[in-house]
DNA sequence: ATTGGTGCAAAGGATTTGCAGTCTA
DNA sequence: TAGACTGCAAATCCTTTGCACCAAT
């Protein structure tokens, strides 16, 4: 992680701004999560992100953390990826778009979208609706 | 679940040779369990299965059936759905099928594969290859 | 002052593991 | 009999919760 994204918070009103928009009281550890998050595309793990925090220096309690991603899931500022039975991802791309998975290296990646093409026409139970069509390329070590 | 799934296990050679066929040792617990699961396609996690099998008055440990349902898997008689963070469903219908997940009760269902239409061709990293694409549609309560 | 947010530690729930006893081949 | 399998309980890992303290309105 490089050390930009370490920046301090107060620094950076467009996150401020972000989080506002999305109804989300500002605080500081919510920045400096937005600010790790929202630099570029990420796929990050509760546990990945606490550490990243760790390293900047950055102290945000574990509880802050998981309460933190639930909350910007909640509010659309992120997406969940469920590919592994061990751990929720979290997308900082909640634009539609598919994943691969490494489970060997417990890698998201992502699958761009003219890569892919999907129809989906199935009968949804009556009072029900789509929520999202969540597609997951599962990878495995080639034979070579 | 009916009372033909709670019969004796002696009575049905099939499924011995359905384990065997697998490379499975055969035990009163995996006959007990395939009995239930392989009586036509089901969709179960861990602990309704366990439930299940106290509605039959068969006693399974709890770990049996975390190792039982892990070892089918490995060997291909079960297939494991991941469509939730807080549990892992098992699949008995092992062919290439997609699935409707609905949050609320926890129930997944199959998707015909008539209904839908997938065109994957993402680049795959070198030296992995293909091990399945898993497609799930996650349902929620209609507006109306 | 009141409300919301954070930290810490404890609680929870799913799954796994260690080990002694039991069954299969 | 030797190796595999099971049961039970304890241990793990991820995630949530309870509660006292701090911050902002």
């Amino acid at each position: 992680m490089s050390q930009a994204l370490c920046m301090p918070v107060k620094s950076r009103p467009e996150l401020q701004e972000l989080l506002q928009r999305h109804g989300v009281g500002v605080t500081a550890q919510r920045l400096t999560i937005a600010g790790l998050l929202f630099a570029g595309p990420r796929h990050v793990s509760a546990e990945q992100l606490l550490v990243e925090l760790r390293h900047c220096g950055q102290h945000v309690s574990k509880a802050t953390v998981y309460n933190t991603l639930g909350l910007f899931s909640k509010v659309g500022l992120l997406r969940e990826v469920i590919a592994d039975p061990d751990r929720v991802f979290y997308d900082s791309n909640t634009s539609t778009h598919q994943h691969l998975y490494d489970p060997v290296s417990a890698t998201l990646t992502d699958i761009q979208s003219a890569d892919i093409d999907i129809r989906v026409l199935p009968q949804i139970p009556a009072g029900m609706e789509i929520e999202a069509i969540d597609i997951v390329v599962r990878l495995r070590p080639g034979d070579s």
